[in-house]
DNA sequence: TTTCATGCAAACCTTTTGCAGGATA
DNA sequence: TATCCTGCAAAAGGTTTGCATGAAA
């Protein structure tokens, strides 16, 4: 692996993703950096993300349509992802003791860790559909 | 949601997924079929795999490379996922039980499912890696 | 004969890459 | 000055879509 240098563009994707709490793409990363740097490129976003995922500074996650999300709390801890609005949530519920044992005496080889995701709807989009719900009932 | 025609297309892929555990990208598919229908298109592929998993026939998964695998079994169960070389392996169900209630008393919204995927290293990967070990070490 | 499905190709979207110039050590 | 990084734009890879034709009900 190479040397890193400091780069202004790369601190800023690594402020900026501490700073939320939504796992934001690639994408969502580049349109909030380019208020502060308007000729920052989408390129270099990838291009530091994959590098920072490498070295274990942040972890990336694939919500379900296949999109990449990244997220600055690379401890063990599990999603909570809605189905309405793709809406990506840490949960506090910490790891579950032993589930990497559990899968391990089957038949199938090294067991280093898992990921897992709870899906459903989250508050905003479950008192939507109750909404709508009531208007067809009249 | 219109009517569904009877297609042969639709079944061969379903028959295809059926006879399989190797749970395959649409592309995979999409070569195997080619084998007995040189004219099936990859467009009708994808199509029909959208449609089979809205009716639930089938279940889509997302890979760590956020590219869509395919699974007939419906039923409840845990995925195991190869880091070296993406292979996806069925685990017997019923590892872990009541999980989407651990998710549940969290102020989020409604839970319905979750996704489970543990990885880690597969018995033919592990012993590559062995071997390069052991040439490394002499 | 109406509705749905297909093949083909173009379009689309996310991510990667080549390259020449710029910043860091 | 050697190495790494950037912006830009083009390319790549997976998936979706428009359209004219074909099959099913």
């Amino acid at each position: 692996m190479k040397d890193l240098k400091y780069s202004r563009q790369r601190e800023a994707i690594l402020d900026n993703l501490k700073s939320r709490v939504d796992h934001p793409t690639a994408d969502m990363l580049f349109q909030s950096l380019r208020k502060d740097d308007p000729k920052i490129s989408l390129g270099t976003v990838y291009r530091n993300l994959s590098l920072l995922t490498e070295i274990g500074r942040i972890k990336k996650l694939s919500d379900r349509n296949g999109i990449e999300r990244y997220d600055y709390n690379t401890t063990d801890h599990y999603h909570f992802a809605c189905k309405a609005c793709s809406k990506l949530i840490d949960l506090p519920t910490g790891i579950i003791a032993g589930l990497d044992e559990k899968a391990k005496h089957e038949d199938i080889g090294i067991v280093e860790n898992h990921s897992l995701i709870f899906y459903g709807y989250c508050k905003e989009c479950y008192q939507k559909m109750l909404y709508i719900d009531s208007k067809k009932a009249v």
